[in-house]
DNA sequence: TATGAATGAGGTTTCATTCAT
DNA sequence: TATGAATGAAACCTCATTCAT
């Protein structure tokens, strides 16, 4: 039940490493399989421990799950946050954080896949649902900011930004069923587009 | 495994009744808790019938799934083409059948839940992969009428069509969530937004 | 679906026909894979009928089994009783009814099979025991009066007719897994050499 | 009840006690009820463990019985090899196989009796065939070389190995319905009656 | 800490039997 | 008499979880 920070100076196996493999296996099979698809003892098959290591890392499979949810979700505030100047013009402050997404999504596939292309509500307690907010409200912020400042059309921000999500989600969801075939430049032409979307006419 | 008209002389129980229900139970479910996490005496006893009595009408739960996915395309399929003008200006065409989408998905959330929110190849079979293109064919060729004919992005049209849709899926799954309120208008001005999308700038 | 049986005053169907299918497709399944491994459906389906007809003519499966095991007892009784001459003299009796033997195993082999490859014991009820009983007497009878007046090796009668019996039985399954092939000589051969098996020496 | 292998240096669960446990209620159960009259469950309990147990150690209910099949034939090659000096005089040589093969019936009935009145066929696997032939080879060699020492009968060494076998199971078979009773001295008559049976008149 | 054999509730599926027609 | 859709108990099997080591 620990998270250790992996540095070390003897050469003990690094404690956290089992709890760090678990997670990465179950995010895989979660991902793919959904979370009643997955079978903890395949976790542990794939993960390179044996079924009862799981449980002593998380209580329960729920635990597992909903530990795997705040790991991606963390990963994806890194990646879109970090460093991330919230001063800059309204379309190039956009523009950076669609890169950013769009990055990630094709960096980290798997998680991307396991944030977006599941429903996590059955399972998710109160901790993973109150970090799930806390990642949104600075892109909410960050929403908000970039619609008032300009010529945003007239919809709730909110709207606009699931739209704009769903946008994303909807392009990588084609790439990977095979309809069509991302890269770099198409990805920023579709935030040109999504830029536009929000905008008035 | 069959399928009756309706109409009966004698006092028969309901034909197709037994399997319509069925049906909408397995919808229902699968919509909401996954395949994996819906057992099948719980779609049995949703439709007031008996776990056998499921077996009777589907080889097992997979032919089940196959069949309530076919059924909800179908609709689908029905809700978008019905007497649809793909004669139309590129503009108007959208909008209509942007309209008919949201329409669909306003009017039957669980149907479009069903077959948007889950991922379905693992147990799709052929013939369920088959009739998802035919219901998308038509939609394809019609993208592609409209891009051809108006002034459309420098995109594939395959790319703007995953974009568009995606951008009313996060919509729907966004209201679903308590994110949003939807009513007609937002959703007329999202289609809106979307056209520009599409459109250069 | 309507199949008649041609020769009657009427245009009516035959009404041992359906027992009889039934009787007969039973016999061959339960040949083949055992009581327990025949569903009664698939009987019905093999004999043409729908699945509640069987349980108009037989109150269980159970009593479907006893029929069939008494229709195949008695159907071996005819073979080898029938105008049998219990007065000839001992190796042309035992010749004969080895050879009535032979040839019921060799034309009937799914009776023969059904009889000898499955342990009845289970399910048989009062009826089918006395049958079996009334079956087995005369020759029992008759490999007393064999042995009585020839030169019987010094061991039960009962003993020497199971080890006879036996031999029979094994050439037969031996033939059916591949091992031999059989053909009227060797049979005849094989009634020799269990002739001398019973003599002294 | 609670068989244990003795040494162990720590306290855990004798390592093949529970596979050797499920072997053996489940040789008995198929034996007396066939395969498919015999519940997994129904063999957990005679077993002593769960019903999950059966299914650690076993991939499905056919593994178990081609396990079962193959463990029975093992024991009886041992039974009926072991230590056989095969350049005995062909009756001499006879004579031992067949009192070897007898004591096995008698000192193992249940295992004997799976292996000889059942139907395998239809679930035995590949690994089972094959191990049946290598148990029958020795044997087919041994009846070989004692016909071409012997005046045997004119007939396939096949076809009189089979009758001899098949006398063998009708006599056990025998004594099992209560028809005879068998002891060491009318089973060595028996022999002796086998023996002649095979030989030239 | 780590293991993996063991558990048994619950999953999917089959099938003997019934009954309205 | 004949049907076959419907039933639900029970079959086979899986898997989340525990625990002795």
């Amino acid at each position: 039940m620990n998270v250790q920070s992996g540095k070390r100076g003897r050469g003990r196996p690094a404690q956290g490493d089992k709890q760090r493999r678990i997670l990465d296996a179950a995010l895989a099979l979660f991902a793919e399989r959904g979370f009643h698809g997955t079978a903890v003892p395949l976790v542990a098959e794939a993960a390179g421990v044996a079924t009862g290591t799981i449980y002593h890392y998380f209580a329960n499979k729920e635990a597992l799950v909903n530990a795997v949810f705040r790991d991606a979700k963390a990963r994806l505030r890194v990646a879109v946050y970090a460093d991330l100047d919230s001063t800059q013009e309204p379309e190039a402050l956009f523009r950076e954080v669609w890169r950013r997404l769009a990055t990630f999504a094709r960096a980290d596939p798997v998680r991307f896949r396991f944030l977006e292309l599941q429903d996590h509500v059955p399972y998710l307690d109160a901790e993973s649902r109150e970090f799930e907010l806390n990642v949104l409200v600075p892109l909410w912020l960050a929403g908000r900011s970039i619609a008032s400042r300009g010529g945003a059309r007239d919809m709730p921000v909110e709207a606009l930004m699931a739209l704009v999500w769903g946008a994303l989600v909807g392009l990588i969801k084609a790439e990977r069923l095979g309809y069509i075939q991302l890269d770099d430049d198409t990805l920023a032409r579709a935030g040109e587009a999504c830029w536009r979307a929000t905008q008035k006419s």
